[in-house]
DNA sequence: AGCCAGGTTTAAT
DNA sequence: ATTAAACATGGC
């Protein structure tokens, strides 16, 4: 099934599908065009693969669900809804290229948007296991628990992978994601997080729909969740850009490279700096990784 | 080889 | 109330 869906302009859709891809081509992926991601719709596993027809300035994107055999008009509908959401397709992001700051940098990155995962719960176990460890490292040890616990599906000869639910995490044991290569500390804070939305303590579905202060506080209460954890996961699985994780080792190093001559930057001073990115703190942060990620010189 | 990397909790002071 | 220790993997 092929669906077509229209972003707001102007919107680069091969910048914005690569720049956080996973690199294993089995989970997710971006390369010659084509970005593919497995997801759950509806109780089926399906996989989409997205394709650019159009440009920066008129973006078109082609969607292809598979397999299809099973899939009805409002499986349709929620494929568009969940895209929307991973690419972030409402977003106008003109309004952001008003900032007088960021100006220089969005006139590089035209048309980049923030990506979300495809759940709120891949957000928060992803940041758990980020927690002080290098990007690289966490990618790896993610990669492993994925292939290892996520669900699978064939196709045309190929093997795809969705991140693990919160259902078989919560029947795992620690030692089990300990095999993946998991702290046993995390291990619990993950297996714990699943076993709590499972015994319906936790509804993630609910608590997407609050402001984002409330949401934050409510991550908050959740062992193995601190403020930086909280942070990430509402921008990276929610889109609520207006959270700015000051507190960010890594965020720290890039604003200090671009806004103080590679001089160090107090989690103070990063929030006096965000201040003049005003409600697109987040956004502006993100921009701001993926330069550096590019080295792109302003 | 050893320390740091986009933290958080637990256990001592 | 504040501080220290433990923790996982990958990169340098």
């Amino acid at each position: 099934m092929i669906i077509k869906i229209t972003p707001k302009s102007p919107f680069n859709f091969e910048l914005s599908a690569k720049i956080f891809s996973n690199g294993d081509p089995q989970i997710q992926r971006y390369e010659k065009g084509s970005y593919w991601q497995l997801i759950w719709l509806n109780n089926k596993l399906v996989l989409i693969t997205v394709r650019s027809l159009g440009s920066v300035d008129k973006p078109e994107l082609s969607v292809s669900l598979k397999p299809d055999n099973e899939l009805n008009k409002k499986d349709n509908v929620i494929a568009r809804k969940i895209l929307t959401s991973i690419f972030n397709l409402d977003f106008d992001l003109r309004y952001f290229y008003e900032d007088r700051i960021m100006s220089k940098l969005t006139l590089k990155l035209c048309g980049l948007n923030s990506p979300t995962t495809p759940t709120f719960f891949e957000a928060i176990v992803s940041s758990i296991i980020e927690q002080q460890i290098s990007l690289k490292a966490t990618r790896s040890i993610e990669t492993r628990m994925i292939k290892e616990f996520g669900d699978m599906l064939q196709l045309d000869g190929k093997t795809y992978y969705s991140f693990p639910t919160p259902e078989t995490i919560s029947n795992l044991e620690r030692e089990d994601l300990r095999g993946s290569g998991l702290s046993f500390r995390k291990a619990e804070y993950v297996i714990g997080l699943s076993k709590s939305i499972e015994e319906n303590n936790l509804d993630l579905n609910e608590l997407k729909t609050k402001n984002t202060s409330e949401i934050i506080s409510e991550l908050l209460k959740i062992r193995g969740i601190g403020v930086w954890t909280a942070e990430l996961a509402v921008i990276r699985g929610l889109h609520r850009l207006v959270a700015l994780p000051a507190d960010d080792i890594g965020l720290r190093k890039v604003v200090s490279h671009y806004y103080n001559n590679d001089k160090p930057v107090s989690a103070d001073e990063l929030r006096r700096i965000a201040k003049g990115w005003g409600k697109w703190s987040g956004l502006a942060a993100f921009y701001l990784v993926v330069a550096d990620i590019m080295s792109i010189k302003i």
